[in-house]
DNA sequence: TGTACATCAGTGAACGCGCGTTCACTGATGTAC
DNA sequence: TGTACATCAGTGAACGCGCGTTCACTGATGTAC
């Protein structure tokens, strides 16, 4: 990756957007602050005034890639214009979203405690992360009883979660069609 | 934890038992090569005379945790009897392991690659790690096609891979009766 | 039975490393009068 | 317009840390004759 330029302007911006293009290649583990400010062409204490710690850091990132996913997802859900259609085209978002950006995806369960505990409100992270589970709540036929509803909506997003982790995983190839007719099947929603 | 007091035996045994037993309040990455020597009570470079690496030393672990999981599955399995019963109690095992195991579990995951390497043949690991997709195959009704059947045992092994997950990542509370009822339906088993 | 030797699982000191974080600082920018 | 002062985003040096790994070594155990 090249050396960024950072002359004046929003260093948290800088920060976080060059942190979300090195997590493209690396883990999160593995991304430390230090290099961070390298590859932004600072020195590793100017990102103190922008957060208090490298965790925060870390956390910043991952709530910026959950509203991401959250954005990725709506579109296409619209995209597909709603419905049945729209609910599967989510679902395969979401798999897309993790696959092609591994280390964001797997940083924003693993900060998703303390993104909780960040945004008190329900528009901002969750809008993410409850919002495939909401999606799916509201999909769910409304003529099944609650604890069924609730295993329904439960077992989407599992199933989405699962494919998701296991081709990162490198447990099974990501083939689109593959994923397409798991997704892609009345069981989802049936109870 | 307690000083381990390792006189003479098998090094390498101690080593991974103290490792998996470290596991149970750490995650992978907290855990030091010089850390485990400590707590085995032997000196960090002894375990060099057992393991190439560090690396080697986790994907060893992660080796064991496999055909634990493995082991752990086909128990639950036989207990319920086999058929439709012992499918859903080898999914429900799958995550339970997860939620006693959560490190060993991730980086049972994160090692796959390289235990696929280690070990050539289908009985060693596979036993774990396949075993479940090819139980899953097993029972898928023969009826269908080969395509449906193979996106039939993908959906079974997502869903309990994603359950397991979501609740390792505090994302679902671990509720055994909705774990119950989202992987006994017949969905997993329809197409 | 005794001696010479090889083997090998262990030791402790030392290496270089990059890390997160703290500290006192500088120098540009804005504001009050 | 000019001067005095506060603010604050940045700097570079330094801290202590635990890490993985290498090295030359020791000392017990087994084996050959």
């Amino acid at each position: 990756m090249t050396q960024k330029k950072y002359h004046h302007g929003d260093l948290r911006a800088a920060a976080l957007e060059t942190g979300t293009e090195l997590l493209k290649s690396r883990d999160a583990d593995d991304l430390g602050l230090r290099e961070l400010a390298r590859e932004v062409g600072v020195s590793a204490t100017a990102l103190y005034r922008h957060f208090p710690d490298k965790d925060a850091l870390l956390t910043a990132l991952a709530y910026q890639a959950a509203e991401a996913l959250g954005e990725f997802q709506k579109q296409a859900g619209l995209r597909a214009g709603g419905g049945n259609a729209g609910f599967a085209a989510m679902g395969i978002a979401y798999v897309d979203f993790a696959v092609e950006n591994p280390a964001l995806f797997r940083l924003m369960f693993r900060k998703a405690a303390n993104i909780d505990v960040l945004s008190g409100d329900i528009e901002s992270v969750g809008s993410a992360i409850r919002g495939l589970r909401e999606t799916v709540a509201g999909l769910t036929p409304a003529t099944l009883g609650d604890d069924k509803r609730k295993a329904s909506a439960l077992r989407a997003w599992s199933l989405v979660h699962g494919l998701a982790c296991l081709i990162l995983d490198g447990q099974i190839e990501y083939d689109r069609e593959l994923i397409r007719s798991v997704v892609v099947s009345r069981s989802v929603l049936s109870s």
